[in-house]
DNA sequence: TACGGATACATTCCTGTAACGTATGGAGCT
DNA sequence: AGCTCCATACGTTACAGGAATGTATCCGTA
């Protein structure tokens, strides 16, 4: 009734546990040092969440951000500028580091990583899926093709090079594009 | 110079190890819990492996354990093989949760992930290599393809899935290798 | 003789809550 | 609009509880 909640406090808070969070993933985060980075008493932090999960589910909303990016006309290039971007968000911050140790946690926290699979993957993939669906209509792309198939491939290769340890360059994105829109069979390729 | 270390301890305590890892991932682990899940007394952990990291890194290295699978002379059904045999190794067990601890790990134990890195992906990415380098020779892979972007694409798709939380059907892995092999471009599908 | 299991120990860290005094902003009145 | 009031948030500090670490000690054993 006189006090309301600081909405800079809130801020801050998310703010800091998506800071640690890819610094040192889910595991070693401790409420504590969330309060610390954050510039905030811990008491202050206990008030807003009840456990560290509910914390981080909370902080994983606001990393979602639609950019709202406008793709090319061409298939093959929305593709491109698709994979460009999710690359940019695992590799430039810990993205690798969140998804990783948050993965580990399904057996303790299932409801965690199902948060974190509906605010941060599905809505990718629902884009590449319309990208996908718009080639099809177009006729760029094969009406029987595996969408789903097709997306797991695309995405996947980027957790896979992440999980190389190697860094996703511009090369090797178009290398995927490519392969991924060619096939490797000696057959299929018209050239 | 008078008693050996008892080489059933050695076995119980890795064989421990990799348990918890698969249950629990690599944060949750403590020598504690090993000890008692080998039936063995925390000293003695203690006594072999001055840290964790060294206790885990020793328990990857089991888990190698190459089972040397006759392949097709099938370009596509030994890929098919080899992605089946890796899909097994990530679901049945907890793959995931190994693999999603130990990246976390990146930041702070960059040793113990490459040790990760090298039993585990390594291995398995020459396999495949083989094979692709097998398939040019006869004439089944186009000689232009790239066959790094193809391996990431094919061990990508079942991090992807794994990551997704979905498994990794016999169906879906089979349409995994018909995208990469065919593509998905209409211009290059010769129906 | 050194290992093995059991037990004990000090140390460190995190948790979750409680207490304190300070600051802040909405409600209600003039 | 400007004022006072007061419930409540805030930061700091403190506390008890639990858990893991790494080492030490004991005694039985190969």
């Amino acid at each position: 009734m006189s006090r309301p909640r600081s909405a800079l406090a809130d801020h801050a808070i998310l703010d800091a546990t998506l800071r640690l969070l890819e610094r040192n993933g889910y595991q070693a985060l401790t409420i504590g040092a969330i309060a610390e980075e954050a510039g905030v008493g811990r008491p202050t932090v206990y008030r807003r969440y009840s456990s560290k999960a509910e914390l981080v589910a909370a902080a994983l909303v606001r990393l979602t951000a639609g950019d709202a990016t406008v793709l090319p006309v061409s298939t093959r290039d929305a593709l491109l500028v698709l994979l460009r971007k999710t690359a940019g968000a695992l590799a430039n911050r810990g993205g690798m580091t969140i998804i990783g140790s948050l993965i580990a946690q399904e057996a303790r926290d299932p409801g965690l990583v199902r948060t974190f699979r509906e605010q941060l993957f599905l809505p990718r993939h629902a884009m590449v899926r319309d990208v996908l669906e718009r080639g099809v209509r177009a006729g760029d792309v094969a009406g029987d093709a595996d969408l789903p198939a097709v997306i797991d491939t695309l995405f996947g290769a980027l957790l896979a090079r992440a999980v190389l340890g190697e860094p996703a360059t511009e090369v090797w994105l178009a290398s995927i594009v490519e392969t991924v829109w060619t096939g490797i069979a000696r057959t299929s390729r018209a050239r």
